[in-house]
DNA sequence: GCCGCTAGTCAACGCCCGGTGACTTAATGG
DNA sequence: CCATTAAGTCACCGGGCGTTGACTAGCGGC
């Protein structure tokens, strides 16, 4: 995380987008509560002051997190018709969450503080499940979309939950094509 | 919550019965980083500091709030084939996780902490997916357990972050007929 | 009716967090 | 080569948390 090619050059904009990407990544993966500033700053290797500093606060940094995760998320790119096998790969096979999802999965954590909860609130409609939903499309996109991404979320707290499942690698197969025809389901109609 | 009926009487066992019952029904609304030993002991009627004593550390309440959640939870009381309906209709419509669901509420909420959720996966398969397992049944009981439970935490989750799903009465109705009807195939088969 | 035991309280500790103001240091332009 | 300015650091605060040990007050037995 931290790289050894010496001091980071003083370059303000460098940095800020630096720490950015660090609290972005350190979301998807902790609790709002779980990640400290100091972690933040610490991956990026500078003091941890320096970031309420260019964010004003932790929730405003959160805030500008999620802005910065791309109307409707990567939830939406690739192709429509294996839409399920995708995500549901994603979901049950990925280390921790890469890149896609990563919306989803900083909305999931929040759940852990009522204040990132509120920034999400704020947010999710237009952010998230709105975009989401027009892709879905008719009939009632709202309604199967909403249905997706808890499914999504769900599977994703359950794998933290057991520890990555604790099911053979046989059934965590089962379970993708599984998951996998639901999602599909849901997004087709 | 707080009884108008003069001062507890004093009696240790009824008391720690007490805390447990309010740190549960807390567990269960709020994630673990946001309730605090004074939030349990308020609901009660006692100082802080009793909390700690009776049950050695907040993790240690937390444990203990888990074993008291009786095997497998509530999930699976009351009749099978309509397990779909009554389950999806409590998640959606409850105003907060009434009874019901109370073990994967607070499995769910776990997530915030490092600390609960280890506790949690320690105790999740035996506490849990595993009589969930065993009555879902053959085939593949384990395998569609797990998607069923991800599934209506997800829907929990997804309540919380969109502050009542955010849909008109119709959509909830239209979306708890579609959960219904996802749960019961899982279960089914 | 007093005494001992214990349920319950109180004040305080240490810790860690987010946040702030004063300082230091590196880049830049003359 | 130095002065200026902005980038980054440092020490520290105030607050809230879980937890502890010393204290207080109510009940049971003589």
């Amino acid at each position: 995380m931290l790289s050894t090619a010496g001091p980071r050059p003083r370059n303000a904009e460098a940095t800020r987008a630096a720490i950015l990407d660090a609290a972005r990544e350190r979301f998807a993966r902790e609790s709002y509560d779980d990640v400290g500033l100091r972690d933040i700053a610490g991956d990026v290797g500078v003091d941890a002051a320096l970031v309420p500093r260019y964010f004003g606060s932790k929730e405003e940094l959160f805030e500008t997190v999620i802005d910065s995760c791309g109307k409707g998320g990567e939830l939406m790119s690739g192709d429509r018709a294996t839409f399920g096998q995708r995500v549901a790969r994603d979901v049950i096979f990925e280390p921790k969450s890469e890149t896609k999802l990563m919306g989803l999965m900083i909305m999931l954590r929040s759940i852990s503080s009522t204040k990132a909860m509120e920034v999400v609130q704020r947010n999710a409609n237009a952010r998230f499940h709105g975009p989401f939903a027009e892709w879905v499309g008719d009939p009632d996109g709202a309604v199967r979309a909403r249905l997706a991404a808890g499914f999504i979320m769900g599977m994703a707290i359950s794998r933290d939950i057991t520890g990555g499942y604790s099911l053979t690698p046989e059934q965590c197969e089962r379970m993708t094509a599984r998951m996998a025809t639901i999602l599909q389901d849901l997004i087709d109609g």
